[in-house]
DNA sequence: CCCTCTATTTCGCCA
DNA sequence: TGGCGAAGTAGAGGG
């Protein structure tokens, strides 16, 4: 299920290492310094760091503080483990890089086999445009759903629509509280829809807006509509 | 340095974590089960992961693939550990959420003193526009280069020049291939610029630009210009 | 705090 | 494989 070795050296790392990639996650505790290069470049000097190896090829190299990693390579990297001098080398191509780590103190290696269990995730962009569409009079009466990803060469609009009066609405939701790109993205849109359907509507949907955003949105003649889905759904239960 | 606790009882883990949380990097290897309520929600059921705990409160939850943790929370999270069920608890406020990583069976706990090195980074956008501002003539003959960060309500324009005909040039820089958004986002500072300047121009500057992007900036009166900092550079090294 | 934007973004989806 | 956009984005920088 798990080993660890404790301050092994160069030698017996190596074993452990070159057995237990791509087979187990692992985890190595040691002191190194770090290369990267390839989309940009960096330099770590000598430090203890916590570095893992998943199955999937993704390295990752922690300090002591931040969610962020240090270092990394994504999935797919090529892991090496090289002798001398001792370093774990993650090389990728397209894009061409690579993260050289070079070992000199190891203070311990872990390697565990994970199943991975189930996820479930709530609450995205996804359920708030599905709400939507289970009642488009949340966002104003006699509104009609009619095209769900709405794909143009000027990006995909979440939601198609036509108001009472058979025009057509462009509709974009946020999540959060919208800002300057939510107005640009939907003025994209807006004017594909201008030519494809001669007049229509620009409907920002989120709960809230940046007071630029909101002037940007009526400089470009769009509307924005205000909407929780959270409260909403609290309402309707009520 | 570093210890480690195999296969502890909740007692022994507990006396473990509670004396090494904000003071150690502390890794734990364990099945559990975790819950997450905040600014979305999610369930992970019982299998074996990885948690990291930081020195500053970051709480990382890792599975067997990706670069990106289950689950986490980030900086400055409060971290309490509940004896019975056995929780390692995360909460922050604003947003308000909480991770609750309840352990069913710990494999191994480890702690380690970790003393961040130096790091340093190159070839992100700063040392793009940087190239430029040294030496305008990247982009065009007789430009000068008027600010950097040049704010304005309706976003910040990377870099406001004036061309050899006195007309305000506006650029947004792309270290990568440029796309819809940075269109829009040019599109966004060049409607400010023609309320405040009167005529000026709209300049896209990246290594490539996608094709529908490159139709956009043609329909919105907006030029490109083909520019990659790395090659560049080695031109003139040569 | 809020606003804005970059990121070695990562990730997922779809043509 | 490239284009596009969301993300529990994170993190930085400025007002």
């Amino acid at each position: 299920m798990f080993s660890i070795l404790q301050e092994p050296d160069f030698s017996q790392a190596y074993q452990f290492l070159s057995n237990s990639i791509y087979n187990r996650l692992i985890t190595v505790f040691a002191d190194c310094d770090i290369i990267y290069e390839g989309r940009a470049s960096s330099i770590a000097t000598l430090a203890p760091r916590l570095i893992i190896i998943k199955l999937d090829g993704s390295l990752i190299v922690h300090e002591n503080v931040k969610r962020e990693p240090l270092n990394w390579q994504p999935p797919g990297t090529k892991i090496l483990i090289i002798k001398e001098p001792f370093t774990i080398l993650g090389i990728r191509r397209k894009p061409k890089e690579e993260l050289r780590i070079r070992l000199h103190n190891i203070y311990y290696i872990t390697s565990a086999l994970v199943k991975d269990g189930e996820f479930k995730l709530e609450g995205d962009e996804i359920d708030f445009v599905n709400a939507v569409i289970k009642n488009p009079n949340l966002i104003e009466n006699g509104l009609k759903i009619i095209q769900r990803e709405y794909r143009t060469p000027y990006g995909i609009v979440d939601l198609l629509g036509e108001d009472s009066n058979g025009i057509k609405v462009i509709m974009e939701f946020k999540r959060r509280r919208a800002s300057l790109q939510a107005v640009s993205q939907l003025h994209r849109y807006v004017i594909y829809g201008h030519k494809q359907f001669g007049k229509c509507r620009g409907l920002l949907v989120a709960p809230s807006i940046t007071e630029n955003a909101l002037n940007l949105l009526r400089n470009l003649n769009l509307e924005f509509k205000q909407l929780n889905i959270k409260a909403k759904i609290t309402q309707f239960v009520s």
